[in-house]
This record gives structure tokens, sequence and C-alpha cells, in this order.
DNA sequence: GTAAAATGTCTCAAATGTGTGACATTTTGG
DNA sequence: CCAAAATGTCACACATTTGAGACATTTTAC
């Protein structure tokens, strides 16, 4: 039987992302379930964008941790990770875009915000010694790069959802973009 | 006397960027009014997003075409329609998501749609010469730039909302991010 | 200063969204 | 096939959002 409560996680990471004040029949409908049945597994809407969340924040640092581990070198590191966000989609634009809301007061003291700093701490890590040791175009920033890395991926997913590329001419595309456009 | 209507929709297409849903008595507080105020300008929200798109058109297709009067060179043209771009800001970046939503169907016939594709004709045109003189990166496709160039912009507005960069500075890094990923 | 225009305040009805109980139906696993 | 679990259907109370009328207050233009 297929787990019912995480496909209306998933359906609620791509609703929300598109519209964070959707009502909840749409998260429904796109989980193809009833209303009903998603307010059995989640008591209101805060309890589902937390478990939201939750599920992007540990697939997110699960990916990147992941491609972290497959070098040593800096430069592969960063092309590794690259791909791992990529595959991420709409759950790494999703925790970008919850954490540069205007209305979003950035603290270190605010636990989702030091969760998310945990999630991209490895790749930003990465960044930063790329950049020191000049690999990476001067001038540039690590939050500049991370922007531009989290916008690369939605033109990815953007080009999946009606482009005619496929998966693999996307991603060699993505990297191009994003490894030329920091100078590398 | 400040033009109210006018502060209206641009607080709309803030607020409406980052929450579609948003109540209208956000609008309206971003706006410095009261929703009593906002319906005397707008019937309902429909019609308030309606000239919301339509301000946002006439101001991108005006910035566009602008920028394309000013050089006769193709090369010279991206980048200052690429600029003209920039400066849109989230009128820009709003109108391309409203394009792209999930549940939004594409179709010449809508209106809508048609209106799009004018604002950006003149910028896609010149893209595809660019193209096919061999400038750009061979592989890159009209959408892709297109889509690339709207993620720069988006990249460029949230280093001006938080970052420390100053707007020029940005603006170098921006274009130096889109060119280079284009293959220039 | 004054009349007109614009906006705010208060109020309210209608529409929409939310969360849950009761019970029917379907699906699952043995 | 059968009992249990999951889900759907319907109904309901409640909260929020929406749109507008009536009237007071403020702002504008002359």
């Amino acid at each position: 039987m297929k787990d019912t409560e995480q496909s209306i996680i998933e359906a609620a990471i791509l609703i929300f992302n598109e519209d964070l004040s959707a009502p909840l029949e749409k998260v429904a409908d796109q989980a193809q379930v009833t209303r009903r049945t998603l307010h059995r597994y989640f008591k209101d809407r805060k309890e589902l964008m937390d478990k939201c969340q939750k599920e992007i924040r540990k697939a997110c640092a699960i990916a990147m941790s992941n491609a972290y581990n497959t070098s040593e070198n800096p430069r592969e590191r960063l092309e590794a990770m690259f791909y791992a966000g990529l595959d991420c989609g709409s759950k790494n634009t999703f925790l970008h875009k919850l954490h540069t809301l205007h209305d979003h007061k950035h603290q270190a003291a605010n636990e989702e915000c030091s969760e998310y700093d945990d999630t991209f701490e490895l790749w930003k890590g990465n960044l930063q010694v790329l950049l020191t040791k000049g690999v990476i175009n001067q001038g540039m920033t690590v939050d500049w790069i991370h922007n531009f890395f989290q916008s690369v991926v939605v033109v990815f997913i953007n080009s999946q959802q009606r482009g005619p590329l496929s998966r693999a001419e996307a991603r060699q595309l993505a990297w191009f973009s994003f490894s030329k456009g920091i100078g590398i």
C-alpha cells in the first residue's frame, strides 16, 4: 500500500512552493485524496507545513552530505553537490524560498534558520574553499553563488516540467550555466 | 497627491509575487491604505490581479523596447535588454511566475499568454539571432536562456533586499553570471 | 477658509476555508 | 471470504476573508 502521508507531504511541497496560502483542498487534490483524509494525517495547516520542512531538510541534507563525500577535491565536490541539488528539485527551492520570504526574520537564534544553515553548511563551506583558492571568479560572494545555485535549480525544474529537454540534457545545461556563471 | 491606485498595484505585485493567495489586507497594509480604500479602486481580487498584469506588461514591454532601440548590434542589445530586465525587478519575475504556474495552461489562443509572449518577443528574437550567429553557446535553447535570465533577475532582487552588495556591484555580478552562463 | 474629493472607521452579510464527528464504502492482508 | 484498516461522503460549527453601505474625518484644490 502506498504511503499516503508521504504523498500528501510531496503534494504540499509542490503546491505551497507555488502558492504559500493555497487552500488545503488544493493539496488534497494534488495528492489525490480527500481533504478529510489529509486532516486524518495532519492536525492542521501548521503541522503539515512543519512536516514538509522536516522532510525537505532531511532529503536535502542527506543528498548534499552524500555528494560531499564522493570526493576529497573541492572542485569535484562542487559538481557533485550541484547535481545533488538538482535532484532535490522543488524541495531544494522551497526551503530556500521559505528562508528568503520578506517577512521572515533571519536570526541565528531562530531554530528553523539555523537548521537551514546547517542544511547548506557543507555546500557553503566548500564554496568558501574554492573562493579562497581563486578557482571561482573574484568579486563573487558565497551568498550570491548560493542564490544563483538555487535559481539554476528553478530553471532546471521548469525545463523538466514543460520543456523538450531530456533530464540529461537539462542537467548538462544547468551545470554549464552554473559553473560558467560563477567563473569556473 | 500621490496616485493611490498605482501604489496599490505596486504593493500587490510585491505581495502576490511572494504569496499568490495572500489576503487583500496584506496588500492594503503594504500600500499603507485601508482595505476599504483598496476596494474603492478595485472591484475584487480578480480586477486587481488583472490591473497588476496590465501594469507589469506595460512596464516591461516599454523597458525592453527602449533597450532594444539603444543599438543595432545584437550583442549590445542583449546587454542593454538584460539590464532593462533587472530594472523591471519583481514586475519581470512576477509576470514570468504567473506564466509558469503549474495549473496554467499555455496556449497561443490564451489572451494572457500571447500578451506574455509579446512582452518578450523582441528579447527572444534577439536571442535567436545571437544563437544562429553562434555568439551564444550551442546546445542552449531560447527557452532555457529566457528562464535563466528570469532566474538571474531573482538573484539580483534577493541580493538587493538583504545583501551587502551595492546596486552597481550586483548589476555587474548579474551580467557576469548571465553572460558567462549562456556561453558568451 | 471652504467645498469637494479622498480616505478612514465601523458595521454587516455573504462567501470561502478549516477542522471534526458519524457513518458508508473500499482496500488491505490473512 | 472476512475482519480490520483506510478512505470517502456528508454534515456541521467555526474562523477568516471578502465586498460594500453609512457616515466621520482628513486632505486637496481653489
